[in-house]
DNA sequence: CATGAATGAGGTTTCATTCAT
DNA sequence: TATGAATGAAACCTCATTCAT
């Protein structure tokens, strides 16, 4: 089993270190994103920081640790948004839930455009721990949507064979928004791509209302 | 209007130009698309081609001119295939053209994958003029799918608001395939998605039997 | 004539100074001469004698200063030791006291192999007025080695043209012993090494009788 | 078993790449072997070599490397000077040779003397495989004085216990020249040095006539 | 047409030392 | 007195591209 991915840092001073690091993942991520990677070097880093070289490797150490920072903690910061609105969405109707969730969602990768292709870009040249840690926030995501599929399905407003692959087909279309925004802006604004999603979506899975009724005393029945 | 992106060359045989361009471009598809552009030196680029820095100097005027043209040759190979393909599927009923031109897209990026990912990755770090040609070609991918997808309509068989979001989606969860494999393949095999992508939209898109009669009718009737 | 070497320091209280720097020269010692004075950074020196950056450089003025005391101290450790060695054998035969002090001698570079090495290799690169304060602990190491030679030859047990010379070389094969430990540790132990050079020494230098009672009678008739 | 240690280059061109790693090994020997090894940078060596620093990485591949080849060439080129000379006088009467040999070999260490020193100190930051390519040739070197003291020992002229302890004697000696020339050159020339430690050790190991007879005729008595 | 040696600017990272706290 | 965060010059090495052969 490999070893969790570690950030170096000469100081053992915890709150400093995290304060720093978030400067730094907070200022690199507007340039990294928007240059890409391997196109950002260190001395425009360091000049965006508005710290010194010396200071910002305290805190890093190297630039490969600032890149996994940058997406992990892009992700995961994402995929406890999800979780927590998943969590105020609890009692709501599946349906009316799930098209909240794609709303936030979609709405996430319009804020984080350059973000959402960044990742796409970047993870795959990670080290295996430290990719391996960003899939772990990304699946938190797909387990978020898929949740909250199965759910409707029990409650027989859904009708889905597959809800782990059809939550996957709601974060794709998510992410397209942002990796493909050239063809896509060119017909669509962001809030008609949503509701047009949203709606062909729910006309995919939702149960026809005979289904539905069956799939409800079926499952009442079995209990 | 901005002119076309151009490839230098020291060589006035245009035959010998064109061979030796597709043999640059072939051998430094692999190394380029597995490990990246950037982290992909000439001198690696030059050994796979077998072949002199000098001479490949030649026929390309630059690393990113060897970028596009791999990336242009890529896409604009697959737009032509698809295209072929749908001219073979022309009187083909249009459900059994979707199915079948669906499985040849998405074989298509099983068998590409790492360019299908490339291709998002350094597009964007193309010049303007090159990666507008990128995105024509992108563009007649996804008119033959929208092509299709107006016949169905226009037969009854479909019934679809926007059929231009429609082929979106459906290119948007090909290329998931070969984006997303770490994910994908926990769950599925190609096998498997293609199937359940394809039932899944075909089940979205299909015309109950009424709505496809009532559409069949009002279209003729407003001729 | 050169200034002495001066170490800077910030406090005035010279006992306090005395302390922290013998800390200081002890910890970093073992450090400094097992991995080098380049290889070794301030960070690492810092850790070893467990302060901060900022202490350190109360006691000393630079890292250079830390490597003149590491070395004056331990040569000058080991002249004083030599001196009073020699003191404590001053009423022995020179053929004993010789042994005695030859065994400890290398007995000392037994013990501090990485040291001997260490002055070696650094004792170049200090400023003018440095070097020549460690060369001064050097020659009172040579001076007792004479000293104790002239007084077997002055009482005609030993007999020898030049005893600076044989001072000389008896120092350098026990430098050798830490020099070259990887040639010498493949033949000889260390209790081997220092008998077959002390017995070859004494071999050499050993007046045989007849020769030992003409010097004897020579140097009393010059008086 | 350690592998080889290994010399990067980009050229194929063996003969090119011979003569370029000569031109910079001889041209940086001098800067590196004044100046230590970490005090020199690549700029001055670069300068030194009078080429670019790309040119410099085309036929090594670090600066280790250069380190690396430095001490080599040096030692096993002195290497192979001893072996020659030893065969010149392999005739020679075994005193004669021996006294030859040793002023062949210390005036090598007069010429050297910066080289001399420098590689007692760096030979031990070298990579494993890369010092003990260093250590064979000295072991050549050694071998060279002992396989001499050994035909004096069978001819009867010489009487030692141990001619491999007296040849590293005779090593030591010589690079004790180079290594403590502060304190030799205050009292004696090369020439008195030479002379000095070669009577010394003649002294020391040539048998006495009676013992050289009683030698001889044993061998022969034993054939 | 073909070669591959040469370039040198620019890449990432380290380091001894200082000074505000 | 003691701390350790901050500095920024300078370290080693790589790279796309050229041009003499």
């Amino acid at each position: 089993m490999s070893e969790e991915f570690t950030i170096r840092t000469f100081s053992s001073d915890e709150a400093l270190v995290k304060e720093r690091r978030n400067h730094i993942v907070r200022c690199s991520t507007k340039v990294f994103t928007k240059k890409g990677y391997d196109r950002t070097n260190m001395r425009e880093l360091v000049k965006v920081c508005e710290m010194s070289a010396g200071t910002l490797y305290h805190y890093f150490g190297s630039k490969e640790e600032i890149l996994y920072s940058i997406i992990n903690s892009a992700t995961s910061q994402q995929a406890g948004s999800m979780e927590d609105w998943a969590n105020e969405l609890a009692t709501a109707s599946p349906t009316i839930a799930l098209v909240e969730l794609m709303r936030k969602f979609y709405e996430w990768h319009d804020d984080n455009q350059n973000m959402t292709l960044f990742a796409y870009q970047e993870t795959k040249n990670l080290p295996d721990n430290a990719r391996q840690s960003i899939f772990d926030s990304e699946a938190r995501i797909l387990a978020v949507f898929e949740q909250l599929l199965t759910r409707g399905i029990e409650g027989g407003e859904f009708n889905i064979d597959d809800p782990k692959l059809i939550a996957h087909d709601i974060v794709v279309l998510g992410h397209a928004w942002a990796l493909r925004r050239w063809h896509l802006r060119k017909h669509w604004t962001f809030k008609t791509y949503v509701k047009k999603q949203t709606d062909a979506m729910l006309r995919a899975i939702t149960a026809d209302k005979n289904t539905a009724v069956a799939n409800k005393q079926r499952k009442e029945s079995s209990k």
